[in-house]
DNA sequence: TTTATTGGACGGACTGGTCAGTCATAATTT
DNA sequence: AAATTATGACTGACCAGTCCGTCCAATAAA
């Protein structure tokens, strides 16, 4: 029995991995799921079909595995970042320049994210969810020290991320639908002098009273 | 020769089409596009599917009429709540307030837009920013009468403007992932409190100095 | 009023094309 | 030469869109 020795034929196969991967990411990005089909994902990678189908059980787990290498790279980046400065407001910096700055690199992954949901429902359930409130658990550690230095507002720290992911996502939607043309981290700015400060004059602040009727 | 009378089909034949929009936005919004089946909607529709082919010429166009009847709808509510204030504020909290009830009624909707982005990249260029920007411009003289009136800050209003809506967009989308559990509205305060006047303490505020390191 | 005629709305079996996944064979490595 | 890895033609399932037969309601004829 031949048989290379463990540690080398590891490597060989997450080579080959990466290789379809990369193919695969360019494809879904463009196509879609169900629109992407496996020949052209094969082509882009110099490989037969049936070598594809050799390292990734079917079409769904090849996406899913393309999903979750682009979060788990996401969710590093971010983390190395926010662990280079200790002052709270500043880590919620580092967070909104990571997250932006991460998908102006990997442009081709914001597609896929979005297919993701578009064709997964049930999935994301699990997986998006784990990956998007894993980060939701070690962000809420930083507002709560912000809350308790005395540097925000009392407000409802869930309610205040929410509004913060919600809007660090659909910038970086917004930003692909309209051809992703200008630098996406140019936004960092902006977004943080109104999410810090709000949009209001300070004169006006409190003069005019916030009061929703929907 | 025998005819109906051209006013009596033209109600006939809008009625047919919305009983057919109401199918097909139900099975698009649950399995996307290129997931749901014709025999599908048809069978909602309680017709049979050379019917829905004699009303929609094709799927796609089937797809994009639930796309667009959904958007001016949405477009007519946030306009019919904006007149109702005059004050620039206001309208800024009639906007905030129609888009997330709309959402919260129309929970359907939601999926089908993110499907549409996701399978039609092409046509989201002309259709879908069509809507975005007609809305985008009225949304902008709003915000030049409060710039002018000094109510908030110099502040470029494209970039304040991509920031809301981006906002608002993200905020729908991940209520909607997270299974449109509670009410939608019930952010409309924290999402006006923090756009209007950010999160940090006022006695903080200027203390500590945003700057940005991407 | 009753019966015949007819145009067009409707249904759903059918078709032609597409594509995920397989498998028999070839190439390569050990 | 044995074992492992790669290949791409092939197949069976699936589904958008068609097409022809049925049915009904409105008019015309009796």
């Amino acid at each position: 029995m031949k048989m290379k020795s463990d540690n080398k034929m590891k490597i060989l196969i997450e080579n080959r991995k990466k290789q379809i991967l990369d193919a695969a990411v360019t494809v879904f990005s463009k196509e879609g799921f169900s629109n992407a089909n496996t020949d052209d994902i094969a082509k882009k990678a110099k490989l037969g079909k049936g070598t594809i189908f050799r390292y990734f059980k079917n079409k769904k787990i090849l996406f899913c595995s393309a999903v979750d290498r682009g979060l788990n790279s996401l969710k590093d980046e971010i983390i190395s970042e926010v662990e280079k400065v200790s002052d709270p407001l500043k880590k919620i910096e580092k967070i909104v320049g990571s997250y932006l700055s991460f998908f102006e690199k990997n442009k081709k992954l914001i597609g896929i994210l979005v297919h993701e949901q578009s064709s997964f429902q049930k999935r994301i359930a699990s997986q998006y969810l784990n990956h998007y409130y894993g980060n939701v658990d070690r962000i809420k550690l930083i507002f709560k020290k912000a809350l308790s230095q005395g540097l925000i507002k009392k407000m409802d720290i869930n309610e205040v991320i929410t509004v913060l992911t919600g809007l660090l996502n659909g910038i970086v939607y917004m930003w692909q639908v309209e051809g992703g043309k200008d630098k996406l981290t140019n936004k960092v700015s902006v977004i943080l002098e109104i999410f810090f400060n709000g949009i209001i004059k300070n004169e006006v602040r409190g003069k005019k009273h916030v009061r929703v009727s929907v």
